[in-house]
DNA sequence: TTGTAAGCGTTATCAA
DNA sequence: TTGATAACGCTTACAA
């Protein structure tokens, strides 16, 4: 039994294919009887369009990709991706797109790009940019970049980690904190932070920014740097290697909220009063209001980039490309997870 | 500048079509030598596949979707949607699979499925299943629906809802209570249970069930039914709701996790003491383990459902339907926020 | 080992 | 108002 095809219409309804198309796409210039028969016929043939059929012909598939670095259950559970989803969906959905998820397939980011059937991508953190653009380049349809260092011509949509990362860290010292530990995200540069890349890179300036303005260094022994997984279980790691050094840090300034949540846990776990152990983090995901002490944090309007990343690829799809690299602000929410040092 | 094609390839390298072709998918039956110089000349001249005309070719698209009843914003922003599409996407990079999300088109869920170019669908808490039901089989496309009344002859996943319900409710009896309110899902019923569907019916039949072995009913005195929508604000609005009356419950059975949640916060806020408002919960999601009181709920495995789900779905598409209609169990998860009556 | 040619199911161009 | 017919870019029998 062989799928119904436009053909099958055609000749049961004794029209060509030509009108069956227009009855389905330009019902209007076709006369009433015409369109009733071939949509009747088209009912009982139980006839379904095929969208593969209609892309290889109109050129485009309503799709949007968006391109992680890494596979859909490690990233999705990142909890400010589902407000970056919402934002890019919000999009998708006023415009009439669908919206792809496109991880690497079978380990390879360019594999995944080749393989989608997509109008254009929205990359997300990608790390590999170099190898990963030529591709997208080639692939021929249009990107746009997010949380990625910037491409001259390419739309891209950035945070300002600097500014962000400098007033948390900011905050902490104003609060007269001097034994600190900074939480990175473990990026494979084993503490070599002048090698961090992108966002890591930008963040970390921004609390040596405000380090500096106090005249402070990372001097591994007041100022530390300590690199975790960015998740909760991490964080908790985190924590356990923190303190099971002979002097520990009063305050703890995190890259990621999810991992300063694991730090809370675990200090909570290990009997430290709260007061004693001051932490900021980084995001503002959801639950960073819920645990107690509420997490003071660096919050980045997750879902706006979202929009704003889909809204520049929708127009260069549309062929009006706006290659600005735009710079979203961060602000620092403060809640109750700093307390100020006993003097 | 036109795309370059497979044809381009062939013409300055020198080979046929299916030459070229062959280069690409089945190098080894090919001289070393002309694979090398194919893949050279196809890199000279930047040629990417079109994933497009492949599938129009192969009849398959490497892509399978996750059909939701309402936009992409409202149903990502659900805490339990990413867990489960960690399940599906775990899945689909096993097997090399991209998820596509699918969200109603132009509010049109038909139009959402003959649009969607994938190999299968995965339909999510469909609610107007009856017609959807019938678009899919039309679209010739295999699917395995997720919580919604299971269809002869179509793979389905479903939790037993049921059983979880009634321990939550038999919990809150067992430890004294008998002034109780079940917070249910607005669904437009008004508070006519009987014409609840689906995952509503099943909770509330094991609500029933539980107060039916302690000799209660819905009496809407001591035992009373409120709606509410299911957000955090839903629940803040339907503590307030059920407070402005004369007479307050010692505890509330909540249907989601999130406006249990919403309920703790605004009981909070009210100045209400924990231990004088029980409330247990349903879904289990990560935001309920942090919540203080932590939140005594219902948990359901949405990973697993996700996982289970591609997977059928994917043995379907090669063609070994199991057209079982899976139930997997839920678990009272007891935490903090049941607290015993007062004799 | 390589080439010819027939699909795949639409849309779009022109002509009638 | 309708109908041939040519794309679309690839895969894959079948032939040579």
């Amino acid at each position: 039994m062989k799928r119904i095809g436009i053909n099958d219409i055609a000749k049961k309804a004794g029209f060509s294919k030509t009108t069956v198309s227009f009855a389905f796409n330009n019902p209007e210039r076709l006369p009433e009887q015409t369109v009733r028969k071939i949509l009747d016929t088209a009912e009982e043939l139980g006839y379904s369009p095929d969208p593969i059929a209609r892309s290889m012909s109109t050129g485009h598939t309503g799709t949007i990709g968006v391109l992680f670095p890494q596979s859909i259950p490690d990233v999705i559970r990142n909890p400010f991706i589902p407000e970056f989803l919402a934002g890019v969906g919000e999009i998708c959905t006023r415009e009439g797109f669908s919206l792809m998820l496109v991880p690497p397939l079978k380990g390879s980011i360019k594999r995944a790009i080749e393989n989608a059937a997509v109008d254009g991508f929205v990359t997300l953190g990608l790390e590999e940019y170099k190898a990963s653009m030529l591709v997208l380049r080639q692939r021929g349809v249009p990107f746009v970049t997010v949380d990625s260092d910037p491409i001259e011509g390419v739309p891209a949509v950035n945070i300002d980690d600097e500014t962000g990362a400098k007033a948390a860290m900011l905050h902490v010292l104003e609060q007269g904190h001097r034994d600190i530990c900074i939480l990175a995200i473990r990026s494979g540069k084993e503490g070599h932070y002048e090698e961090y890349h992108g966002t890591l890179h930008y963040r970390m300036n921004g609390y040596l920014a405000a380090l500096a303005e106090y005249g402070l260094t990372l001097d591994r022994k007041r100022i530390r740097l300590v690199e975790g997984v960015c998740t909760e279980a991490g964080g908790e790691e985190s924590f356990t290697a923190i303190w099971k050094n002979r002097s520990h840090p009063t305050a703890i300034v995190s890259m990621s909220d999810i991992m300063a949540i694991g730090v809370l846990k675990a200090a909570r776990d290990a009997g430290v009063p709260a007061q004693d152990l001051s932490i900021v983090g980084f995001d503002d995901i959801p639950m960073s209001a819920s645990v107690s002490p509420a997490l003071t944090t660096v919050s980045q309007p997750h879902c706006r980039k979202g929009q704003l990343a889909a809204e520049l690829l929708l127009n260069s799809i549309n062929g009006e490309v706006d290659p600005t690299h735009y710079v979203l602000p961060t602000e620092l929410v403060l809640r109750k997870s700093v307390f100020p040092v006993d003097v």
